[in-house]
DNA sequence: ACGATGATGAAC
DNA sequence: TTCATCATCGTA
């Protein structure tokens, strides 16, 4: 079943946490390719130091506040488009980062993969737009483990500690 | 372990 | 307009 923003409509922790085992789907030309989210991190608000939204709005973030489903994609170290969701309610700023999918683990990696680039900012998640989610309508057998999240020393280590980065457990 | 690389946000 | 920083990655 495809994922619509109902979906992403609440906390940016939860979309997180069942992001993993899902499926990422894009259109390339005329084919469609699939693959299970291994890697995901929630960004959960105002409060959330690490997050973009800690600053409060800005031209980069916007986004963010907007309604959830929509993507957020941004350009860091002048070389890497990272790919977000943004989560809900409308005008509290969430997202989730995707991390790594089968076969591709790193954020930026995964955005080259799929040829993503600041073109994917706002669009909503549909098949139309050609970059969707997925996930099979029965029960998944995983093991999702929480962590620390990357690159965000600059959150201090109170910021730095919450357990907001989900990967998929191989057995 | 470290430099590349350019947009971003804050300061001046 | 300048400056430090950055939700990273490839190379060493």
């Amino acid at each position: 079943m495809v994922l619509d923003s109902k979906f992403f409509d609440r906390c940016a922790e939860k979309v997180a946490y069942d992001l993993i085992g899902s499926r990422l789907n894009w259109r390339s030309g005329d084919k469609s390719y699939s693959r299970i989210i291994t890697e995901t991190e929630a960004y959960t608000g105002p409060d959330d130091l690490a997050s973009h939204a800690a600053k409060g709005r800005t031209k980069r973030n916007e986004p963010m506040f907007g309604p959830p489903g929509i993507f957020y994609v941004y350009f860091v170290y002048g070389a890497h488009w990272m790919l977000n969701i943004v989560t809900g309610p409308v005008e509290f700023p969430a997202a989730v980062l995707i991390r790594g999918i089968a076969g591709i683990q790193g954020p930026g990696r995964v955005t080259k993969a799929l040829s993503i680039n600041g073109n994917l900012n706002r669009k909503l998640v549909t098949k139309k737009t050609g970059v969707w989610f997925s996930k099979p309508s029965g029960p998944m057998k995983h093991k999702v483990s929480r962590s620390s999240r990357v690159g965000i020393a600059y959150a201090g280590p109170i910021g730095s500690m919450r357990p907001y980065r989900f990967t998929l457990d191989l057995k």
